[in-house]
RNA sequence: GUCCCGGUGGCGCAAUUGGAUAGCGCGUCGGCCUCCGAAGCCGAAGGUUAGUGGUUCGAAUCCACUCCGGGAUACCA
């Protein structure tokens, strides 16, 4: 707040010297002081915008009494944290041993996760990786007299662009500007990759537009770069999720309850049955692939852009449009199978012919056709939802079909053969669709 | 101040990028299991797509302005 201040009073004096000097008598000049007023002014407004931020913020800190009387305990922590941050850049002993020793702890817990997620990587170079890469980053990119000293600190400045991209502050730290260049750079030079995406929250478009300009100035222009933004996710009270924070719910815990009430919903269909289908081990196993494709699911399916407010039922929902509903399909089918005793992989051999003649065969077939045509559109916007839209209109379309259309009990052979085929299409599409999201389907459940 | 993103039945969200009567889930109401799995299906109620003007054969979608909400805005990672 106190550095907000200073720069107010020097852009205000600034201001008013220009406002008060004598109009120039050459037309050229008097055109570039008018500039430069415009532009102090503009600078004014905007750290008069930031003052504005930083009260409601120190307002609603002082509304928190533990909050405040922590804040005033500790009133030079955030300078501490960033002095901190340049000792390690800068190599300092303690502070590396710090980082080796929690580290691998904090990459044990992230990949039990992963690997439950089903989540893999080809490669995983973390910033640690870049970091004898940055000073370079920096001394390239003033040589080329992209990067100029300002202020203290490495700046890249773009045209049509507000602030500068900081690529090293004042005290010689570098930033997330700097690593992001110096992986732009190595996977060019390792990878020559054709595009590269960036799957992170819309918060950091700017930052994103910036890198990119700056990449591209800086000899990358033969590269495809997206920044794939997504949503913010937002609490009940419509505010950001602050992952950060520590009161955010954590993913495990998320992971937790959705295989829970999975297993709830699972249990209490089968008990319902006759005779039960499944083993308790089966139903764990069916729990776990139900709960997280929900979550999976309901992250998935709603538009990639817009933010979402975060609620447990929602996410882990298991009827209606959900991943739990596309699975049941998908078990439904493979009943059919089991029971009329068809393998699906000899029918598909046998060359049977497909003759559809109800309209909820048609209806179906056709919406099986359109599979590619979907995944064509997925990837115009990196857009999953479309797939999980398209993927629902198929099931739907099969509840319908499965409705009106008997297949083990069809009025003639090839009736009963054409279904099967038909439901195998189906089962496959499902079955693949869903891969693509990472969801697993199950034979039963 | 400037830039970016939004505003769609009670709630949560879609709408194949300008196409036909704006769809779906939850919720509400009413039907459907001696018949391949009811986590399902069928039907009903609920909309001036924030507002005003414009472009177009055609607008939730494009343009302009207004109102409301969110985000970003030089040294956080």
């Amino acid at each position: 707040m106190s550095e907000l201040r200073l720069r107010l009073s020097e852009q205000e004096s600034r201001l008013a010297q220009l406002e008060l000097a004598p109009s120039p008598a050459d037309p050229a000049e008097g055109k570039k002081t008018a500039k430069r007023i415009q532009e102090a002014r503009a600078d004014l407004d905007r750290i008069r915008g930031e003052m504005a931020n930083l009260e409601v913020k120190i307002d609603r800190l002082d509304a928190d009494d533990d909050l405040r009387k922590c804040a005033a305990a500790h009133a030079e922590v955030g300078a501490r944290v960033l002095a901190e941050t340049a000792a390690l850049h800068a190599g300092d002993a303690e502070n590396r041993a710090l980082w080796q020793r929690f580290l691998p702890p904090c990459l044990a817990e992230i990949e039990e996760t992963y690997r439950r997620l089903d989540v893999s990587f080809d490669h995983t170079l973390g910033e640690s990786f870049y970091e004898e890469a940055l000073s370079g980053v920096v001394d390239d990119l003033k040589q080329q007299g992209l990067a100029r000293e300002s202020h203290g600190a490495q700046c890249v400045f773009l045209e049509g662009q507000p602030a500068p991209f900081i690529v090293q502050k004042q005290d010689g730290a570098f930033l997330y500007a700097t690593t992001d260049l110096a992986t732009i750079k190595y996977r060019m030079e390792h990878w020559r990759p054709d595009a590269i995406l960036y799957v992170v929250d819309h918060r950091q478009s700017l930052h994103f537009a910036q890198l990119f300009a700056t990449a591209r100035r800086w000899g990358y222009g033969d590269v495809e770069f997206q920044h794939v933004s997504f949503g913010t996710v937002l609490g009940d009270d419509g505010k950001p999720f602050k992952t950060r924070s520590g009161s955010s719910i954590g993913l495990t815990g998320l992971l937790d309850e959705a295989v829970e009430r999975a297993l709830a919903v699972v249990a209490a269909n089968d008990d319902a049955r006759p005779e039960p289908l499944l083993t308790t081990e089966q139903r764990r196993n069916v729990a776990e692939r139900v709960g997280i494709g929900a979550i999976k699911y309901a992250d998935l399916a709603h538009n990639r852009t817009s933010d979402y407010k975060f609620s447990y039922d929602k996410m882990l929902a298991m009827q209606g449009n959900t991943a739990a509903y596309m699975q049941y399909s998908y078990a439904r089918v493979s009943s059919i199978f089991d029971q009329g005793g068809v393998d699906p992989a000899e029918l598909r051999l046998s060359g049977a012919k497909m003759a559809l003649g109800h309209g909820a065969e048609r209806a179906l077939a056709l919406a099986v056709l359109q599979f590619s045509e979907a995944l064509d559109r997925v990837l115009v916007d990196y857009r999953p939802n479309l797939l999980t839209d398209y993927l629902y209109d198929v099931a739907s379309k099969y509840a319908a079909f499965f409705e009106n259309c008997p297949v083990l009990r069809a009025d003639t052979e090839a009736q009963r053969t054409s279904r099967l085929l038909l439901c195998d299409l189906t089962a496959r599409t499902l079955g693949l669709g869903l891969s693509l999201l990472g969801i697993a389907v199950v034979d039963r459940m």
